[in-house]
DNA sequence: CATGAATGAGTTTTCATTCAT
DNA sequence: CATGAATGAAAACTCATTCAT
């Protein structure tokens, strides 16, 4: 299952393999739990090797946040495009989001759960990456706020909440959708979008938020 | 910070003592960096004592998860009347709920992060509880739309996706709360409460859902 | 399967049970894996009540070996009649060892194996009840083989070490009695028997085999 | 006493190291009271290393009944050619056992007594040992019997019986050569060939010693 | 570069043993 | 007498981390 033992590789290549083991382990066993010979045996290298290139188990964790944290975001942000209404910029974003997540379970769950079980160093970390999607959406809903010419004074830290709020939805229904049985991105995003958008009350009066085509 | 070193104590009383202890470094440190040697220190007594009581570190803390759970689902339960319109008693539940959390927070470190990052026996636990709470929810949302006499038809997958998503977003708002500088309970439910009543479209219509007085 | 917890018995009767508990697991378990608190819960009293009335685990222990060696050798001793000729006193003798330890295996194994295992104090004790019965057979043989008026001067020291071999042949087929199916006192007597007295027969009509050169 | 702390050695040499460590200390104080730490220190080695290469301490246990049973099975093997009469097989047989046990006592006491007292498992692993010797024993008998031309027919069982009860016999004389002064194998060899061939010689004369009635 | 050999420091857990009531 | 409450000391075992080759 490891990566195939190689002699020769560059540093960076190396490295890479080392994440990708170590984010596995991490992600399956938690940060205490995860052993560093696990990690130099998935990874097929010797454990001083591991230690040479990322110093210790802290900074190996680190360095996983780090890459799991862009990866993510940048999944994120790409699958947005500026030039079309909030509503489904906020619609593109969460599908992006909820299809990188489904696809890397264990970055996910180093994320989600490892990196803000453990201490401020790793929680701080993921926080910042937490911060930069807060924000991201709090703009997202400050824009569609003014596309649609109407309460120009939403106060900015009731924004704030509400980005809080539906990070937190999603990052909930992200779990909710690995977990359960035939729960797809595209579905978990229909159902937060509905729940956002429109609101319970408008849900129940029969007026729900519809998704696009594509 | 520990128990006064008062010999001599009934069991029940040392128990809940040591519970005491166990919640507050369990929530501190993560289920595998909590050593036992710290929590018997804190709880004021020798390990042995609490290995005599409680058996195992495994034992230990499923019997935080336990009292922590119910003593959070207690607290919204005693919460809510049942005299009162759906959207009041989801306010009011919300309320208890932001209110016990941002009272307990290493209980409900112990029940959001630590429970959930540490293999099968502890995760069922918490999420006997959280079922608990999403179906309690999930009713409140059918009870309304029934007195609303509207949309009598909202699937059931549905709307176990909506309490999903509310319960996630309340979770997350949670440590909002907690973090932010003049974080109230009451802020919180009532950020939650127009992000999932009125919904973002309504909000930005100048519509909002507004908390009752008390 | 403990005793009955009655109130109030005289200290003789309380210590007997003690000691009855103790030989139960120390034989089952072996001397440091027995657990006083098994011990005492076995025996239906509290285990301070142990201490006050045997100081110990290692004074238990002794305690328990000194009864069942005095018992084991009583009962070989009481097996024996005194005016029957010397063949017959080994065979009742045998008769009397394998029965006894075949009715007590719990003592027995105490005796054979766990004070032979731990340790000087302990084995010393079982050495003296050892030397008992071995200076106990050795003075049979003298006397079997006066009243067969021969070999009057098989050496003492000769004489030692055929006594010990016996008893060590003995002890072994105990064992092997118990363990075997259907193996009874009297067989494995009869096989000692057998094996025993033909040899020290043709020894005592000195015709002793020799051992070769190198 | 331990060995001379000697670097970076290979792992065949350092697992030899402790395993007569591991022998020594297990025969002097037995399996349960016997610590790694103790072991460790006498072979000169961190624990650590101990656990990486013989993983727990009923693993080391076992690799020392195993090591220890093979190499007397070998010392007696080895000792006894297959060109000479029974007798003299019997008798080299003999000396290379209180030879071999008596330059060993640790590892005697690791198979006599330690292994034998600490449940199925390790019983087990003597057992195999002692049966094969047993075996060995019995088929000299049978073959003594051919040689002497009588007897054709000594019933299994009955043989089985004298073999346990010859190998008992030489088991007990070697504790008791080994703790006598000026005790040497020659003559506990001496001492049980005496004892026992004499008797055989009888029995396989068809002249045995019969048992009384009652 | 790469690795087999090695360890200091810490973990959970158990047990014989003793007070205070 | 009898016991529930309590502990000091040590055991097995693990792990992140580092040399020497």
């Amino acid at each position: 299952m490891g990566a195939v033992k190689t002699k020769r590789m560059p540093r960076a290549v190396r490295e890479q393999q080392m994440l990708d083991a170590a984010v596995e382990i991490f992600g399956r066993r938690g940060y205490m739990a995860a052993s560093m010979d696990e990690i130099a045996e998935l990874a097929g290298v010797s454990k001083p090797l591991v230690y040479l290139y990322l110093n210790s188990k802290e900074d190996l964790f680190t360095a996983c946040i780090r890459r799991e944290a862009k990866a993510l975001v940048d999944a994120v942000r790409s699958g947005v495009r500026t030039d079309v209404p909030a509503d489904r910029r906020l619609w593109d974003g969460l599908l992006a989001f909820f299809a990188h997540t489904g696809r890397h379970p264990h970055a996910w769950s180093v994320l989600h759960l490892q990196a803000r079980t453990h201490g401020e160093p790793f929680a701080a970390e993921v926080a910042a990456m937490r911060a930069e999607i807060v924000a991201f959406v709090t703009h997202l809903i400050a824009v569609a706020a003014r596309e649609a010419h109407r309460a120009p004074d939403l106060p900015e830290q009731e924004v704030g909440g509400l980005a809080e709020a539906l990070v937190g939805a999603a990052e909930s229904l992200a779990a909710w959708a690995n977990a359960t049985e035939g729960g797809t991105p595209r579905q978990a995003a229909a159902t937060l979008m509905n729940f956002a958008w429109a609101g319970l009350g408008n849900l129940m009066a029969g007026r729900p938020w519809s998704p696009p085509e594509a």
